[in-house]
DNA sequence: CACTTTTCCCAAAACGTTTTGGAAAAAGGA
DNA sequence: TCCTTTTTCCAAAACGTTTTGGGAAAAGTG
């Protein structure tokens, strides 16, 4: 007995290369069941004050960290959290999405889970990666982003009642829970400070069709135009795609300039403002002095750019912790409905929202 | 029995909803015990022909899927890879890195594996979240990039003797397992290139001090002009910042031009071409025609500018698919020392490399 | 003092697999 | 036919926790 107790401690020759004790081996040297000293731990009140100290110390001492696995099984929980990302729809362009993560990330710690990656270059991809996640019992949790309009796998998790929360929203009447950015007060407020501003021709580079972020801008552009009086153009908005933004951008730039009577203002997100700006560069437009501009999110290039680009700034990071606390909650059994939040976003005045010249 | 059986295919009114079954119930369904199901399922010889077609196909029909945190806690592996990524480190800038992630996910998930994320903020963070991973048994293998030329996390684990596998490399002396680019040889070549063009002054934009890609592509660039017969000007070395590529290294760009004998081209990491262009818009120098540029990494930011950027392009997804599978065998116990790989780096010629003017 | 309550601890079961170490049945060899 | 070998299956143990359901000792109560 005392030598199987020092053969814990003092190891084999090998030095203390994997020195890690269980919970076997820690109550054996405390002299106490495993059953007390798992729950010294976990700070039941049947264990008196003076047993709980002297484990924790010793715990403390030995390193003794829980196996996750083994407490996973017997909890019946796998305490990850899965999020799928699409890099072919430039979802990694700058910092958004990294603060997003990186609030999710943090967030996932705190509570001692587990964030699990899979990485998708489609729409199927997209699935097939989630449903690894979901049907293969790896995570207690989605996370899902880049949201469509008709989002199939909102269907899914809810056909089979399993816990997610999205950043952004979707058209499904099942009440499901949400974080999401105010996109339409963004470009309404955004809208309405270029019209106080003098102009009255205001396009919108919007994002791709399909997903359901831009259905808000739009929304919001829509109602900036209407409460500054001014008309809606359809002439005035173009959509660039995901899979390349400057590309697209570029050319609708060039394009929405063949009008007649162009624009003044342009609103966009900002993953399009490298193709702006050349498109702009090659009319022999200055930005800001010719042509106003604000962006949605306020990535790297909007601050390098010459002249700097006024935005539209999500709280990203907060976001993404919200996102992991409401998700926690849903874990437990709330009703995913009553977490819908949509947080308000700030505009930033650079140098880009000059009054009409 | 029967209805026990019964029981579990049609459920309690709540609808399909959670419609895991087990290894035990699989069995039971098969009139086989858990044993031989579990053999039969891992093509073990000692189970016939007949009965594991069977046991395939029941196991198919009821969507079976062995619980991985069982297993895991059995095998005595979680079956897990994990990765701490640094934002503030701009390490996302665009599709480098996503393309190594990308590559490395793939060939985790095929292994069967998970992939877990920490994001940390700085280097202290960094460490903290990998030790909490590695002690906390919550992976199998490390996987580190951004590699410092002193890089606490490889003493860390190599003195615990914890699998791992390094996207770079770093000044050690003991036997570790590595998959880098060939920075020298790239930066070598792209200098040689210049040079042949009739370049006789290029200088150096380079990455952060401390980390060690920055270290190859110097002597890259070193042994190129030596290569080619040109003298070493310190004045053409200049250093940008991880924090913030553009803003150092548009100063720099400006600093660079203050010199008497200023240079004709440049050579720098992808990361800094906002910075660049943006200097050399300043300073009235068009890009290709008045100096000649060419980056390492094949950004977006690459392709978008106008003139289009040569560059010199890592195949990051093939390298983090590499990474993933000698991580594998390390985790094996196959020797580190034996998985040392330096990838060839491709130079694609676009509208900045021309000879001067 | 006898009885009840509270405090403190623990043995055994459970989580869902895989592995170990046979054992029964079938096939082969004389 | 009898013995040996091969084929095919399985019961029990193990992985390292947490939870369940007490039980003994100590403390309170009359």
């Amino acid at each position: 007995m005392f030598l199987e107790q020092s053969g814990n401690r003092i190891g084999f020759g090998e030095g203390f290369k994997s020195m890690t004790i269980n919970l076997k081996q820690l109550s054996k040297l405390l002299k106490l069941s495993p059953t007390t000293v798992s729950r010294a731990l976990a700070d039941y009140p049947d264990v008196s004050a003076k047993t709980r100290a002297r484990v924790k110390q010793m715990a403390i001492q030995q390193g003794y960290q829980p196996n996750p696995v083994a407490r996973r099984l017997q909890k019946g929980k796998t305490e990850t959290i899965g999020i799928v990302i699409t890099p072919e729809q430039n979802y990694f362009s700058d910092t958004f999405f990294i603060d997003l993560l990186s609030g999710i990330s943090n967030q996932i710690t705190r509570a001692g889970y587990e964030l699990i990656l899979g990485v998708a270059s489609d729409e199927e991809h997209e699935m097939q990666s989630m449903r690894r996640m979901v049907e293969g019992k790896r995570v207690d949790g989605m996370i899902l982003t880049l949201i469509r309009e008709q989002d199939p796998r909102v269907g899914y998790l809810l056909d089979r009642d399993f816990p997610f929360v999205l950043y952004g929203r979707t058209r499904e009447t099942r009440p499901y829970a949400f974080v999401d950015m105010d996109g339409k007060q963004a470009f309404e407020k955004a809208c309405t400070y270029l019209a106080g501003l003098g102009h009255r021709r205001i396009a919108l580079l919007n994002g791709e069709p399909g997903f359901m972020f831009p259905v808000g801008c739009r929304e919001g552009y829509e109602s900036g135009l209407f409460l500054s009086g001014l008309e809606l153009d359809p002439d005035l908005i173009r959509e660039w795609k995901h899979k390349d933004p400057s590309q697209s951008s570029y050319r609708w730039t060039l394009e929405l300039f063949k009008n007649d009577n162009p624009p003044t203002a342009i609103l966009f997100q900002t993953e399009a403002v490298n193709g702006i700006y050349k498109g702009l560069d090659e009319l022999n437009l200055q930005p800001g002095k010719d042509v106003a501009l604000i962006g949605y999110d306020d990535l790297e290039n909007a601050r390098i750019h010459r002249p700097s680009l006024s935005v539209l700034r999500p709280q990203a990071r907060e976001a993404g912790q919200r996102v992991v606390n409401i998700l926690m909650e849903v874990i437990k059994g709330e009703d995913p409905g009553k977490f819908q939040e949509i947080h308000q976003v700030e505009m930033v005045i650079r140098e880009t929202s000059l009054p009409p010249s």
